[in-house]
DNA sequence: ATAGGGCCTCTAGTCACTAGAGGTTCAAGA
DNA sequence: TCTTGAACCTCTAGTGACTAGAGGCCCTAT
């Protein structure tokens, strides 16, 4: 007879917590499994990978609608995979701009840092900075979409 | 007579929206401005300063608790300015994380799209990759605390 | 005096979960 | 077989940092 999993098994196996399982099942991320008699769910071997395959997708940073989409794809395999490369490469230039905004963000504070001597918060350099944009540095905006 | 700002001024200098505005001061971001004799907010230049260093610390990047912190600190300019230091640390230590972090997920992405070929979902090697770490990249594994 | 744009409060929605209450079921050991 | 207690169930609410909408009042310029 077929391997049965308890939604503890599958957490404990992927290191998905419980309620996440849960949670995914509500918003049509998984199918809704068998359920036992007392009404506790019951997964197979095929929920097992699917929740891998969220897991992995997740880790590489994809959005919950991104996932839906791959696993979308996943599911038909006879069709061309061209979708996926779009996806990715969506992703990897999202990477990259978060990258390239996060440096210029190090810089500037590494910039407060390194003028910074300690004395009264009156003539502090760094709240001055935070106070006035034209002392954080010098003809800078900040322009990051938020973080 | 001294300068008087309505909640819409405030947010047409500051590039604040006025809903922003007024969830700052549900927090106690800012403090609870004079009203008019019909109930609507009136704010004074020290208004405007206190949003624009919000503005600022925001975009820095400084989550919000830390920018209370900031304030706080920023109110009392007899006092030393070293916890002000710390801060701005603890910030760039996130900052710097995030972008090794990221820069990892870079050069996997890039690397997925990199030995990918049109075909099929079924012989997809990106596709085999989210289904399994071990083809994902040799020896990997996913530890971003989430992005 | 009236039009209409700005302002008010309150509620609910966003994303991706997480925590808790209060109750039921399963499985292992006696 | 019975008992215990860990694991499971549903449902609600909370997180952070806002954003959107409903329904209604105010302010000011003509
Ligand atoms: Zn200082
Ligand atoms: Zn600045
Ligand atoms: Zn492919
Ligand atoms: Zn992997």
């Amino acid at each position: 007879m077929a391997e049965s999993f308890s939604i503890g098994d599958l957490a404990r196996r992927t290191g998905i917590k419980v309620p996440t399982i849960r949670y995914y099942e509500s918003i049509g991320l998984m199918p809704e499994p068998d359920r036992t008699a007392g009404n506790q769910r019951r997964y197979g071997r095929d929920a097992l990978d699917t929740l891998n395959f969220i897991a992995h997708a997740r880790a590489f940073g994809f959005p919950m609608k991104s996932v839906h989409h791959l696993l979308d794809i996943a599911a038909h395999p006879e069709r061309p995979c061209e979708d996926i490369d779009a996806l990715v490469a969506e992703r990897l230039i999202e990477v990259e701009m978060r990258i390239s905004g996060l440096t210029r963000l190090r810089d500037e504070l590494s910039g407060l840092l390194a003028g910074h001597e300690h004395g009264t918060v009156g003539e502090c350099r760094i709240i001055e900075a935070f106070s006035d944009h034209s002392l954080c540095a010098p003809g800078h905006k900040h322009d990051l979409p938020m973080e």
